[in-house]
DNA sequence: ATCCTCCCCTAC
DNA sequence: TAAGGTAGGGGAGGAT
């Protein structure tokens, strides 16, 4: 028989101490400075709604006033009004740039409302120093149709005396230094150092000639703005100079599997020594508390959703993941223009040509007449702890890690450790108390994401100096296949060198055949050290490692597997193929039995566009009532429409994620932690495209009601949105709600009488009543549309949550791909007219279709913006009249289903029998800060539970 | 069969 | 104190 994969079921609740339940009871202060509040949140409707509008025109009515910010850039630091998260989106809409992290190279304007906010940051430079201007700038700007001049809008002129920088709290040279010959002497440096003369040569000389071309000056003075940074004052004192014995540790790092690997570098070889509190440990712990103290100047005491006004931005402004996270969306526009001017190769993309782009080349021939590819994945080490080093010998050969807490009983996450403090068993994600309970001289050194975005570019443009080929992986880490640009280990050992010189941070490379084989190859190269495994090697060197080491084998696959006997990738060797796959499933199976044999066809590539977009917390989240997480969703959305408009993209499909208190959870080990919980989605699609944040809150908070979570228990909130418009996949999807098409109506839907309106109540649901206004035009042609309001309230308030407008005139669904072509003329043309680059196919539009059309609109305006059916009820929509259960009983079964799945009404239809998924099946659990141990049958049920109360105290499940 | 939704898993 | 995000791959099982 053939099953799927089988989750095991562990219950792995963590330990509480019982004497933390004793803080549960807790003060609620609600009430804030509500006036200023409302008064942002008016202003802010008011630009969403600007935003959402000019999101809607689409690319044809974005003209002049689309161009209006071209070639500004603004960042925003510290709380603007509006708000950052709409001057991003007027930004995109008007074609401006908003970058999330500092970059000097980038920013062209800081945006800043008050004084301190401007001192925390320092943005000074000798030279050229970014202008900082009041928010009233972009706006008056807007209101003016014109960018105006800044001078009336200048905040400070962030004129101050060398040497005065506040932000070099961390980095100042100490007076008692005890290895004065790097920094102590170093005034702080006005002018670019000399660029390292004799670094530039190796660069130079061990640059592929082909790298050398037209825009190499430019490359080159790109490259060295990451020395200049420093050396300017942005990052501060950095005047650290690879040394000497950097350069030959390079080449002694070199090695190579066909080379005796006792000779590599073994970790645990060293023994771990204990250390005495000396000296240098003291100063080092002076330097990173000083550090930690400079950038906490902005924040007060950490704070839920409950009770923060501001937790969202500053949230997302801390949180490491979301910089990881969000890292691709930024480095794409970089790498798309670099990568043109980057040198491509003679064989066009080479890693196509070798085993994946032809199959009739590769099948069943051992002799490929494809040259072996050579790949290349570079990594920087520790990246983040790296950087926390750049400018602060003090804490060389010292254990280092960074991490936002220090506390010896923090809950802080560590996000990089050195490989110092790895000797310590340190990982990311480990807790900090455990981390210093493991190593109690830890220097911790808190985050600083604008040097790692610095750092990260600078590497970048290094790496497009020599290929146009690279695949980002992340912000430290990228594949390259430098086939036919000449010996690959040369290659690799020039990059890193460049990265080491350009940047002060050191990175490691793996070589091989193929992309995991050299990703395999880059953990043995590690630290600062390369490895090459050419492919006769490969299967050998693959033999002894652990099937977690190969790079989709993580936590759960790698127990499912030694469950079944399998732990070293010999083992996997032994099994077929056929057998992987039932076990594993089709593809999981067939990608672990081909990497267990080192074999990897994909090729390298470069960034393929994004196919969602989405923004989630899981951390701090607290509601009272429905009206917090309304407000919380609403924001949400104003940050994932910002994004879409940052990307120019437009979705159909909207996806909310809520994270739900576990029954019977205990209190969070995490501080603001979410906790066990059960993971809860829903998703809706719509017939039309749509970035604006009044559409994807108005359908999260109707899929908030429908997953029927209390307040109380959300502990994770996510939006996101997929069927893009750049995925010509999303075209083929299921329609639904308004297909202006003509075809006969069901007959139970027939308008009654002239008007062609008919309102009628459902059933009572707990959400409140549901009323809805069936809507036929006159025309001989008639449609159906079909209008419903679901109230939360029982009261019937005129709020506009909850509305859904569907087009019946087809029945409500169809068949996918069908005659979608023609049927969605309008937003169906913007989408492929986006993916075909002007195919000059102008969208097709019955005229007949068109008249019916603003026959429509004449009698429900609400039809005129297209874009936002959703906030916006239409007029006619009556307090009820009557029920009418014939027509609810008449309504197509996939409508009430949709009804129900989506909005939450309920009585609609009989539900279908339960779910029951997979019996006995479970999911496996994580012990470590793990939240699933569910077996997968109706998560998504309501959970009945007694109401819990707000929770005030972040730390505390209520109960 | 194939599509679609709702998950889970993985990596950084 | 502390900031547990983001995107993609993929599987199960119901709907069509
Ligand atoms: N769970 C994780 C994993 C990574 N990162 C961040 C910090 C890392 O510095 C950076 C790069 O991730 P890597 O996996 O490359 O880890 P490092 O670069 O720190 O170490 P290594 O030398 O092993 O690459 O991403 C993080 O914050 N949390
Ligand atoms: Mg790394
Ligand atoms: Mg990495």
């Amino acid at each position: 028989m053939s099953r799927g994969p089988v989750y095991l079921s562990r219950h792995e609740y963590k330990k509480v101490q019982p004497e933390d339940k004793a803080k549960e009871s807790m003060h609620h202060d609600g009430s804030m400075a509500k006036y200023m509040e409302h008064k942002n949140r008016k202003l802010g409707e008011q630009f969403a709604q600007q935003a959402a509008d000019a999101a809607a025109l689409g690319p044809s009515l974005q003209g002049q006033e689309a161009k209006l910010f071209a070639g500004i850039s603004i960042h925003v630091n510290g709380f603007t009004t509006p708000s950052h998260q709409e001057l991003k989106q007027l930004m995109a809409i008007h074609g401006g740039n908003f970058e999330n992290y500092y970059s000097r190279s980038r920013v062209t304007h800081i945006v800043c409302s008050n004084l301190p906010d401007a001192k925390v940051k320092q943005y000074d430079r000798e030279r050229n120093p970014t202008p900082v201007v009041r928010p009233e700038w972009v706006v008056d700007s807007l209101k003016a149709g014109a960018v105006l001049p800044i001078h009336d809008y200048v905040l400070w002129q962030l004129r101050e005396a060398p040497g005065q920088r506040s932000i070099k709290a961390f980095a100042e040279p100490s007076p008692h230094k005890s290895a004065p010959s790097l920094t102590a002497s170093a005034p702080a440096p006005l002018e670019p150092p000399p660029s390292g003369p004799q670094l530039q040569a190796l660069s130079r000389e061990s640059t592929p000639s082909n790298a050398l071309s037209d825009s190499d000056a430019d490359e080159l003075q790109a490259a060295d703005e990451a020395r200049v940074w420093d050396a300017d004052g942005e990052w501060e004192a950095s005047d650290y100079r690879p040394r000497a014995s950097d350069q030959l540790n390079l080449a002694k790092a070199t090695g190579s599997a066909a080379e005796p690997i006792a000779a590599r570098h073994d970790p645990d070889a060293r023994p771990l020594t204990s250390h005495a509190a000396s000296a240098s440990d003291r100063e080092a712990q002076r330097i990173a508390a000083a550090a930690r103290a400079a950038c906490d100047v902005l924040k007060g005491a950490p704070r839920s959703s409950a009770d923060d006004p501001n937790f969202m931005e500053t949230f997302f402004k801390s949180s490491r993941l979301h910089f990881i996270g969000t890292w691709k969306a930024r480095i794409e526009a970089l790498h798309a223009t670099m990568a043109v001017s980057a040198p491509v190769p003679q064989q066009a993309m080479p890693s196509v040509h070798a085993e994946s782009g032809q199959r009739s080349l590769f099948m069943g021939s051992t002799a490929s007449r494809a040259a072996e590819r050579s790949i290349i994945h570079l990594d920087m080490d520790c990246f983040f702890a790296s950087v926390a080093a750049l400018g602060n010998p003090a804490f060389e050969g010292k254990p280092l890690a960074v991490c936002h807490s220090s506390s010896a009983q923090g809950t802080g996450e560590v996000s990089s450790a050195n490989y110092e403090a790895r000797k310590y068993g340190l990982k990311a994600g480990m807790f900090i108390a455990e981390a210093k309970r493991r190593c109690p001289a830890l220097i911790v050194m808190p985050y600083e994401f604008d040097k790692y975005e610095a750092v990260s570019e600078a590497v970048y443009k290094i790496l497009l100096k020599y290929t146009a080929c690279v695949q980002p992986i992340s912000c430290d880490e990228a594949f390259l296949d430098v086939t036919g640009l000449g010996d690959p280990e040369q290659v690799a050992a020039s990059m890193r060198a460049d990265i080491q010189a350009s940047t002060g941070c050191t990175a490691s490379a793996g070589i091989g055949p193929n992309m995991l084989v050299a990703r395999m190859a880059t953990k043995r190269g590690k630290p600062n050290g390369q490895f090459r495994i050419p492919s006769s090697a490969a299967g050998d060197y693959l033999n002894d490692m652990e099937v977690s080491d190969l790079p989709g084998v993580g936590w759960s696959m790698a127990r499912k597997l030694e469950s079944i006997g399998i732990a070293h990738v010999r083992d996997v060797k032994q099994r077929s193929k056929a057998v992987l796959q039932r076990e594993l499933g089709t593809k999981s199976g067939s990608m672990l039995w081909n990497f267990a044999h080192g074999r990897d066809d994909r090729p390298v590539d470069p960034p393929k566009a994004r196919k969602s977009v989405g923004a989630e917390v899981n951390w701090g989240i607290r509601f009272g009532s429905d009206a917090d997480s309304d407000k919380f969703l609403d924001e949400l959305a104003g940050e994932v429409a910002a994004r879409m408009a940052a990307a120019g993209v437009r979705g159909r499909s909207i996806t909310l994620k809520l994270k739900r208190r576990k029954a019977g959870a205990p209190e969070p080990i995490k501080f603001m932690g979410h906790g066990v919980c059960d993971n809860l989605s829903r998703s809706v699609t719509l017939s039309r495209f749509t970035s604006a944040a009044a559409d994807l809150a108005a359908e999260g908070k109707a899929m908030l009601r429908a997953l029927r979570v209390p307040a109380q228990q959300i502990r994770g909130v996510g939006l996101a949105v997929t069927k893009l418009d750049t995925d010509a996949a999303s075209l083929s999807a299921k329609p639904a709600g308004p297909v202006p098409k003509a075809a006969p109506p069901p007959s139970a839907y027939t308008p009654a009488d002239d008007r062609g309106w008919q309102e009628f109540v459902t059933a009572a649901s707990p959400l409140g009543k549901t009323t809805g206004s069936p809507v036929g035009s006159d025309d001989e042609a008639p449609s159906l549309h079909l209008d419903l309001r679901i109230d939360s309230d029982a009261a019937g308030e005129d709020d506009d949550d909850g509305w859904m407008h569907a087009d019946l005139t087809d029945g409500w669904h169809r068949q996918a791909g069908d005659d979608l072509g023609d049927q969605d003329s309008d937003q169906a043309g913007d989408a492929v007219d986006k993916a075909s680059e002007e195919s000059s196919q102008p969208p097709v539009l019955d005229p007949e279709e068109q008249a019916r059309l603003a026959a429509l609109k004449g009698k429900q305006p609400m039809l005129e913006d297209a874009s936002d059916p959703a906030a916006q009820p239409p007029p006619q929509a009556q307090p009820l009249t009557s029920v009418d259960a014939s027509v609810l009983d008449a309504l197509p079964l996939a409508m009430k289903r949709e009804l129900e799945r989506a909005y939450g009404v309920q009585d609609l239809h009989s539900p279908p029998a339960k779910r029951k998924r997979g019996g006995g099946r479970g999911t496996l659990s994580r012990p470590h800060k793990q939240t699933t141990l569910s077996s997968r049958t109706t998560s998504a049920a309501p959970q009945q539970l007694p109401a819990v109360p707000a929770l005030q105290q972040p730390r505390m499940h209520a109960r």
